[in-house]
DNA sequence: ACGGTTCTCTACCAATTGGTAGAGAAATCT
DNA sequence: AGATTTCTCTACCAATTGGTAGAGAACCGT
């Protein structure tokens, strides 16, 4: 009845806009916690609009998860291509483009720990779609092991905690507000050069 | 009519029985996920006892996140008693508590990591709750750091990395199974001995 | 001008949610 | 034995969930 904004389709991009907002509420709230009228009053649409661009909720989680992995993708092997030659250093670059990435979009690693949570079948699509980075770091990292510039280990265990402590680090605030520490511009470059050599020191080699 | 189970309340036990039931299923599929309905069709009871028992959903919120504090104290307390002087022996005890605990019961730290998802009140009483403990572990570290016996750094920082380790890698085995991971007997054991071994070479003294 | 496609809406639906009301067994007290 | 307290139940409720049906704007090529 009269007012209406102008146009329904002003600019074309309502599907991107509900797969950001999308993105920023299951990553920050976990999946089970947000709803398709939740999102769809976030984006200030109608549920039923959510419906048309994505059939299910369960196909808006994969658009979600597909999104998301791209974006860590692409993040990763920047970091990769640009960074030096040796592998604490390269190291160290990954893990601050991953870290300030994970700063300006906290929703990223969230989702990635959303996994966990999921239906075996959802699980086993993400995990097929991380896999060849997954791999890329532990062949890497073997080489680098056997190459004497990474302290010897089990390099694919080792992968999973470097990603363990960069995602807790990230994605749990309150452990760290619990620690006292604060969530500031200093307090973001403290933890960043304090993660940095807590990485350094676990992987120099041992001699 | 007729069949019921001898007796209602045949040991006193339900309000136990509920609140083990209810920690297994928050921890590890997340308070979001999990309904009363859920949880009383687990303990083999009707959602109105939950609701005798425990006021409100609230409630046992509230009740399952003591329990697993004081618990989580208990068994990190205990460690430390038994545990040598040396700070890297000592870490290694207690981290192997934790981890031995977390495997046995993955509940545990996956309602540690629900706190980050909860509303702010609930996570301010969570956090007076395991404030003591953090705090001895920040001062112990720091007070070592300045004998030389642990590498200089933000004690407090590196308190929640040592935390953000153990509990990623114990909460998410999806991650370890993405790099090849097999979660059996030995396969827990390495896992284990791995996670000394980063650590150790985390938080040696650098010289 | 117009018929079809694209896009968003209002109006519903059955199922599930946390929670209330109150009945009725069993155990305990007197 | 009878009364009271303790404990668990069935029956319901309003609100919210994911999803369907279908109407109606705005744009498109003709």
């Amino acid at each position: 009845m009269a007012s209406r904004p102008v146009s329904p389709n002003r600019r074309g991009d309502t599907r991107e806009r509900i797969l950001e907002s999308a993105t920023i509420l299951f990553g920050t709230r976990g999946f089970d916690a947000v709803s398709l009228d939740h999102i769809a009053s976030e984006v200030g649409v109608a549920k039923q609009t959510l419906l048309y661009w994505f059939a299910s909720r369960d196909e808006l989680m994969q658009a979600v998860l597909a999104n998301m992995a791209g974006e860590l993708t692409v993040v990763v092997e920047a970091a990769m291509r640009a960074a030096p030659d040796d592998p604490l250093d390269r190291l160290e670059a990954v893990v601050h483009a991953v870290f300030r990435s994970a700063v300006r979009r906290p929703a990223l690693l969230g989702l990635l720990r959303e996994l966990s949570r999921l239906p075996d079948g959802a699980t086993g699509y993400m995990t097929d779609h991380l896999h060849p980075l997954v791999d890329r770091a532990v062949s890497w990292m073997q080489s680098e092991m056997d190459r004497g510039r990474l302290r010897q280990g089990n390099p694919a265990i080792i992968v999973a905690m470097v990603y363990a402590t960069v995602t807790g680090i990230a994605t749990e605030p309150e452990a760290l507000r619990v620690v006292g520490w604060q969530q500031d511009i200093a307090g973001l470059r403290n933890l960043r050069h304090e993660m940095t050599l807590f990485l350094r020191a676990a992987l120099t080699p041992n001699s």
